[in-house]
DNA sequence: CTGTGTGCAAAGGGTTTGCAAGTAC
DNA sequence: GTACTTGCAAACCCTTTGCACACAG
């Protein structure tokens, strides 16, 4: 985890770490919620500008589903600076409001005559895996 | 106008009026911005209340594009209460701001081994056919 | 006339800003 | 030592709620 910061070129401090530590503790992507739950003595303002810092600096993403629900994800390793590639889609449970990056593999491409795509985000919702089972 | 808000049962006033004719001057989706400047003398939250209604009754729906831009534009016509039916992408104009809502021809399906999907929505970023010509 | 919509005031919640003290490098 | 980070307080903005009056049907 140090390394990843190092690597971000952004200091090292036991708050990010352990912010850190949430994401990877998680499998899914998380709220804001969820990260406080496992800070202890954790100071709100803080936390908001370490995760607006992750996601300057490609190190979190975060994901807008619709109905106002926020979530964060750890980003693959070729995110950089202000250049998110997320070849994924993200699906939301209805169920129990987890929240998936799943990869796949055909990735859809959309034709927009005369629209340049730079960015294309999915976005599906429905019943996961676990919850249909 | 009149009979949009009639066939969805709910009453007929000014106010509601002036928001579905912002709606209706503009052709992609707008922000709530763009609807208080088409008003005069409106109250916000008299606003905040139509679009709430609007969006329950399908008559618009809401579109949020990564960077907590939020739009809304009117449903087509196959959108009832809390059933919006969307086969279109939405894109985001990196340089003018506009937002799009562009139906695709073949809309894309996605298949996630165990995830059923109840909603999907697509959302592209870049530069429009206008910007870029 | 009855139930719904409107406008004002106030409250609520999430997020950002300013600044002094603390800490990584 | 220097620049960045943290924590606290306060401010800020968007949005919601309560209530009295106005209005559509």
């Amino acid at each position: 985890m140090k390394n990843l910061l190092q690597a971000k070129k952004i200091r090292v401090t036991d708050f990010r770490l352990a912010v850190l530590e949430a994401f990877e503790k998680h499998e899914n992507a998380i709220s804001i919620e969820v990260i406080e739950e496992s800070l202890k003595n954790f100071d709100r303002i803080t936390l908001y500008r370490t995760l607006k810092i992750f996601k300057e600096k490609g190190i979190i993403h975060e994901i807008t589903m619709p109905g106002n629900i926020k979530k964060m994800a750890l980003c693959a390793d070729e995110c950089s600076d202000h250049d998110h590639v997320h070849d994924h889609v993200h699906f939301h449970c209805n169920s129990c409001n987890e929240t998936y990056c799943l990869e796949v593999d055909t990735f859809p491409s959309i034709n927009l005559k005369g629209f340049e795509i730079n960015h294309l985000e999915i976005q599906a919702s429905g019943v996961c895996q676990t919850c249909s089972a």
